[in-house]
DNA sequence: TAGTGGTCTAGACCACGCT
DNA sequence: GCGTGGTCTAGACCACTAT
């Protein structure tokens, strides 16, 4: 008898498509033989329920140290790709590979997909910002915040309302530029890198208006998010409060217990 | 001029608060670490915005060495409580300290939040697996499936309407079983640690009879959840689909850029 | 008993941000 | 230039699983 599949997968050491790895670039180590792994993961190089090498060995056939290549391993168990049962071995997960939610906008995802989208600007004005505002962000009572409107279609078709607040730094973003970019674009233009973010999900039944604006029919569902980001250094950098046409936009999530 | 207070936090250095620190545990050091300065942080010990003593310091003190410390910090950051930056320092986040959506579910969250809670079930059934139903799970079209569908309360008001699928190790799980407990509870006692979930949360109007069972009253909105659960060996152990009252349920989720 | 992942150590060098 | 976190190494011992 041939080593052939036993009944859940087969115990396969994963080829030479670890050429190219560059002990000089900037990409971690880790990083870049976790990218590989994944690549062949969702090639079905290595299929669902198949089991990696072990982390000395693979370690060792690519020069690196176990914590680097376990490192890496780490990554895609993370990600939802991979389970370690320790005694057993590292094995890729059954059940569709799916991508998780990121701390990106609905801007970046709309890109993503190759949809085209689009912003129209419904309102811009600053304000001083009341005590549950400054709560919320961690700013003074009375500064100055810029309180935006938008509408964000993607294809022509409308998909959310946009209500965001931001605090003083970026009081000075034009209409113009609110409708060109993507909020985190712009942000990130002026060197803010968002670190945190903490959503809250939920459901109500749309305001007339954004039945209007969605065009959505009478008493119709929208799903709801609203999120605080934070930078780098844990100031907050942004508050938004936005709504969705729940037939057009979904979450998706991948939890991982450690 | 003494140390005190710089702009935003002062680097002082967490004290003796790691008492108790056991070597022999089998909860591991990392771990142990963490959960001290996570209390820390809870308590104000460490307020928002003040610096951490640098990894090496700290391991030093506490006689560890770098790398669990750093392990212990990471996953504070993880959690989106601490902020690193290279060159500067670890400090704790600014804006409110909150929990995040975990591996967990809904009865366990209302146990948690000292609700109580109760089951109705619904239906109860044992179906052959649909060729779609067999794809989600990961098992044989034809294969047995338990079929159920509950009504969850929390102090007596209802809450969400609860379908899931189960694959064949789990058609025998009897009515008062599900009535008298959650599933997640059911399925742990079956000797099954889940691992990895994927959700879909979504939004949509009720339908008359989850708007009878819910008693909302026409044309509400639900917030929906559909979710695959897995277990340690990466199968398919669950598959719901979910709809809550949007205003006694949503959504937290803190997401943390790496 | 053999093999796996889980934890931990004690160093090293580098990249980056501040002063 | 100095101090920080970011990466990486080469070992070690332990706990668990399978046979």
């Amino acid at each position: 008898m041939s080593n052939e599949a036993a009944t859940t997968g087969e115990a396969r050491l994963p080829l030479g498509l670890f050429v190219g790895i560059d002990r000089s670039s900037p990409v971690p180590l880790y990083h870049q033989v976790s990218e590989r792994i994944e690549k062949a993961i969702r090639d079905d190089t290595l299929p669902a329920g198949s089991k990696l090498e072990n982390e000395i060995s693979l370690g060792h056939r690519l020069g690196l140290s176990r914590p680097t290549v376990r490192r890496a391993i780490q990554e895609l168990v993370d990600k939802g790709l991979l389970v370690r049962r320790r005694g057993v071995g590292t094995q890729v997960v059954h059940g569709p590979v799916t991508r998780n939610v990121e701390l990106t906008s609905l801007y970046e995802d709309l890109e993503r997909s190759a949809q085209k989208p689009t912003t129209t600007l419904l309102s811009r004005r600053v304000e001083a910002a009341t005590p549950e505002l400054a709560e919320t962000l961690g700013i003074e009572v009375g500064s100055p915040t810029l309180h935006i409107s938008r509408l964000r279609s993607a294809d022509g078709v409308p998909l959310a309302v946009l209500d965001n607040v931001l605090p003083e730094p970026f009081v000075e973003l034009t209409e113009d530029e609110l409708i060109q970019h993507g909020l985190y674009q712009l942000l990130r233009a002026r060197g803010v890198t968002m670190r945190i973010a903490k959503q809250r999900i939920g459901a109500r039944t749309a305001s007339r208006e954004e039945e209007r604006l969605l065009d959505l029919s009478g008493g119709a569902a929208v799903l709801t998010m609203s999120r605080v980001a934070f930078d780098a250094t844990g100031r907050a950098v942004e508050y938004g409060r936005h709504c969705y046409r729940p037939d057009l936009y979904t979450f998706e999530i991948t939890l991982v217990e450690r």
